[in-house]
RNA sequence: GCGAACGUAGCUCAGUUGGUUAGAGCGUCGGAUUGUGGCUCCGAAGGUCGGUGGUUCGAAUCCACCCGUUCGUACCA
């Protein structure tokens, strides 16, 4: 029995960082589930699952020097002392699973998979612990054009979602011109790989502190608002304008507009240039890239020169393939991560402003990414692997569509609801049900979604029931009484015209006299009258 | 992790310098209407005032610690 006295009863609570999912945000999330799995499909992708559970070596998740997991993942040991932890993304248990079966399958292996990634970390709005990933990877490809694609295909995905030419951009960079940049400002080398992190993580960001909170994180460090001092990467005058100019120029950008053939900018890409202060692609020097004072005090080495061809080719590449400027753009601001990227580095952002749940607007920002991972499946393997793949971040791009008002805003019609009158005849009510069940979903296919039927169950009397169908949204209550019983008749209440016509009866008297909406019917003719009835509503709305 | 603000009914919030029995609106349930959604009217349920300890004759109110939420910051492989 359930405890009557409040101090021992159960606390209801939903542990902090996850959320309960109801129908309007399920029905929303697969719908775009399925969006997006047409686009990979349409590449070549094929579908593969992989459990939520891996070895915690096999994530990487050790601390140094530790028999434990490191914090950031949820982790249990199981009967034999084997650490087990929940996935934290979906790209190291791919490269396990291709590592793993790596001579049977067809490489290029090209595959996606959604699933739910699970994160130890502090939540907030917009950030859960356990939050759905839809991802698409080519593992044994090592030419840039497998990036390119996968840059393509985020861009499709992302239209194919309902988001807007222009409202969203790809953004593009490679981790080797970064890595190059540090090497020719002294930061190469393994001594120094503490520093070349501090430094990704001021470059990142860029977007919500700034240049100047950026310079300040790379030179000596910056004060918060809470007061609260972080150390910066102490980097000297000249170092730190070598990085900035790297992140200020719009040079990188040249390399997607040269890649169009003279002429061809169209509008949007011509007033991207424009914006940005970007000269025509005739004069453009592919060789000096950056003739500012900064850089040009440091040879421009080979990482930086090859990761700057990479990226010419990428750009090149997608603008050959009909995606502009407004689609796909290189940012030498994007970094993604950290550690196993080793190349091309990619980013999806929304470009719009949108509210969040108290009607602010919010600059959204990234909502997938993803990158060359040309190590990770060579973990298990002894030899590099080269792959490349994306990660759409679904749940936080729900929440942005879902604030935007671009998802789950028509609600869903409810079931056909037989109401019970006389208890004593639930038997009548059932096979009543059962009719309307069989006959209105006979003829519709199975891509199209059925027409639920109900009998209430609930202890209610008529008024309740009635209610109960008005908050299920049901276009229509059935409704049959002795007399009915008797007559051979049925009476049929249309809720939605019902509702409509409510509105201009003002005593209840008159109200209840008029019972607007409904109508009596043969009871032979049932099925094929609600039928009727579904269609007229359907043909309204 | 660090810093700050906040925490009163399911929700949004009032609550005087510490003073009887903590309120409102919305929502929920019931009735007017025993066989009919809405409107209107009437009524009810619902609170250990986030928790624990302290100060006080007396604490929702003051103090300490804890928990939670939000914001900033760090971390996000």
């Amino acid at each position: 029995m359930a405890p009557k006295d409040k101090k021992n009863r159960l606390q209801a609570r939903l542990p902090r960082g996850f959320a309960d999912r109801e129908a309007g945000d399920i029905r929303a999330t697969e719908k775009m589930l399925a969006a997006i799995k047409r686009v990979y499909e349409r590449y070549g992708f094929e579908p593969v699952e992989t459990p939520f559970f891996e070895y915690t070596e096999a994530l990487g998740k050790f601390l140094p020097d530790e028999d434990r997991p490191n914090e950031g993942v949820f982790s249990l040991q199981d009967e034999d002392g084997e650490w087990l932890s929940l996935r934290y993304d979906l790209t190291a248990p791919l490269a396990r699973y291709v590592a793993e079966n790596y001579e049977r399958l067809a490489k290029p292996y090209r595959s996606y998979r959604a699933g739910w990634v699970f994160r130890n970390e502090k939540p907030g709005p917009g950030r859960f612990r356990q939050f759905l990933q839809f991802d698409a990877d080519t593992v044994g490809a090592p030419s840039v054009a497998a990036d390119a694609e996968i840059c393509m295909m985020a861009a499709d995905v992302m239209e194919a979602l309902g988001i807007a030419r222009g409202d969203y951009v790809i953004k593009v960079n490679n981790r080797k011109v970064l890595d190059g940049v540090m090497e020719a400002i002294g930061l190469g080398g393994e001594e120094n790989a503490g520093r070349r992190l501090t430094v990704l993580r001021a470059i990142d960001k860029l977007d919500r502190l700034g240049i100047e909170g950026v310079r300040e994180l790379l030179g000596e460090g910056r004060k918060d608002e809470s007061g609260d001092f972080t150390k910066g990467a102490g980097l000297g005058d000249e170092q730190v304008a070598a990085i900035l100019e790297l992140l200020e120029t719009p040079n990188l950008d040249r390399l997607v507009a040269e890649a169009a053939p003279a002429g061809e900018l169209n509008e949007t890409e011509a007033k991207i240039l424009r914006d940005a202060d970007i000269p025509p692609a005739d004069d453009i020097s592919n060789e000096v890239v950056f003739q500012t004072a900064a850089l040009s005090q440091f040879t421009i080495n080979d990482t930086f020169r090859q990761g700057f061809d990479e990226l010419k080719e990428i750009g090149h590449l997608v603008r050959q393939a009909g995606y502009t400027l407004d689609r796909i753009q290189i940012d030498p601001s994007v970094v993604r991560g950290l550690e196993y990227y080793t190349g091309p580095v990619f980013e999806a952002a929304l470009t719009f402003e949108v509210p969040n749940e108290k009607g602010e607007p919010v600059v959204f920002g990234s909502v997938g990414g993803g990158g060359r991972y040309d190590g990770l499946v060579g973990r298990f393997r002894g030899e590099d692997v080269p792959a490349t793949g994306f990660s759409l971040g679904v749940s936080r791009l729900a929440s942005a569509l879902k604030n935007l008002g671009k998802l789950g805003a028509d609600e869903e019609t409810g079931p056909v609801v037989v109401t019970v009158m006389d208890k004593s005849r639930l038997a009548d009510y059932q096979k009543i049900t059962a009719e309307l069940r069989q006959g209105l979903n006979k003829d519709r296919g199975p891509s199209e979604p059925p027409v639920p039927v109900e009998m209430y169950l609930g202890p209610s009397g008529m008024k309740a029931q009635l209610k109960y169908a008005d908050r299920r949204n049901a276009p229509c209550a059935i409704i049959v009484g002795s007399d009915e019983f008797e007559a051979g008749k049925v009476q049929v209440k249309d809720l939605l015209e019902g509702k409509r016509k409510a509105a201009a009866i003002e005593s209840h008297e008159a109200y209840k006299e008029e019972r607007p909406g409904q109508f009596e019917i043969a009871r032979e003719s049932l099925v094929e009258e609600v039928a009727a009835l579904l269609a007229r509503q359907r043909g309204e709305a």
